[in-house]
DNA sequence: CATCTATAGTTCGAGACGAACTATACAGAA
DNA sequence: TTCTGTATAGTTCGTCTCGAACTATAGATG
């Protein structure tokens, strides 16, 4: 019924938008980057007001549906229409994806001649901060499996080992480089 | 003598283009966005059409002076400033800097539900592909030591080291992924 | 009912990005 | 010579992304 108004092209952005209403059903933009939290933020960063932007510009292109809460602070609840999880489904789908990027400041630093020692300050505990969330977050995925189909855990479990995975092999790297002394 | 005109915010592509001038004296666009393919490219991907905008902004800021070619392509060839100098090494010399980001759309499928196989397909030899560019680039540099000072290429060469030791533990990660079959 | 703090939402402008296109240079074939 | 192809070099433009700064509402505390 949503008329599409006019096409827009999705980006992964509107795929992180997609996906999590997906799992949410219905949620308003403060819930989605809530989700967003010890989750997908670790491969997928977004900033909160993304999330006022992005889901107005699929609802006017018809992906989802819109309802607005009529008291209080009349907070606007997105759900997902056909076309917008049909979208989904087709991105999910197709195989393969870009390759995943490093930015890393402090590399710069170092490539323009600064002291890595000073440049990279504070990476292992980051790195380890980062961890002790995500394990956090598993120990919780992990409770809710009971009573819930596996495709709903599948994926955001798969994804959380794999970042639980990632934090310790970089804590690993900066730990030898840190141990092999200025060289 | 270069009349600051209006401030600007000095972004990390800014700082790109400061340290990658800084290395090579003088360049063009084109030749700023040569430099960057398989050295910087790996920890900061920069599209080519930034070198046009970005000096141009930093020119104007009075970070950078230019010049035109006369002939030919009357391309524009572009020098660090004092200012730019400046700014680079105030940079350079604070220490610390943002968290590293990794993105990867792939994480992204597999938390909407993808075959893990599907969505990482072709991710090891990608990394391996990487990991050669940069032993090459460091076999470059190395024959590039006689008669250079070690402030001019020990920064490139730690950067690299890191890349390749990055590339390697990625490798690593998605081998014991695959072999461990779909969990 | 005043005030504090957490939660929720918005605005705006600058910057980043990439698709698509144009232009120049140069080498070898016709 | 001119033509053609290809590599090199540069530009335009519109959309998307980002984050700082700000406003507003709700519920708790005194």
């Amino acid at each position: 019924m949503a008329a599409a108004a006019k096409p827009i092209r999705l980006t992964t952005t509107s795929h992180v938008v997609l996906c999590l209403l997906d799992l949410a059903g219905e949620a308003t933009p403060y819930e989605l980057k809530q989700m967003l939290v010890n989750s997908i933020e670790h491969f997928w960063p977004v900033p909160h007001t993304t999330f006022y932007d992005e889901p107005a510009r699929l609802a006017k292109a018809g992906y989802l549906s819109e309802r607005q809460e009529q008291g209080g602070r009349r907070r606007k609840r997105y759900t997902l229409t056909d076309l917008g999880r049909e979208a989904l489904r087709a991105w999910t789908q197709a195989p393969g994806a870009p390759p995943s990027q490093y930015r890393d400041e402090a590399m710069l630093k170092v490539f323009a001649g600064a002291d890595p020692e000073a440049a990279f300050a504070g990476r292992i505990d980051w790195h380890r901060a980062q961890l002790a969330e995500l394990e956090g977050y598993l120990a919780n995925l992990k409770e809710g499996h009971e009573g819930r189909r596996e495709d709903e855990w599948r994926g955001p479990e798969t994804t959380v080992l794999g970042g639980i995975e990632y934090h310790r092999q970089m804590i690993g790297i900066f730990e030898r480089f840190r141990d092999a002394g200025v060289r």
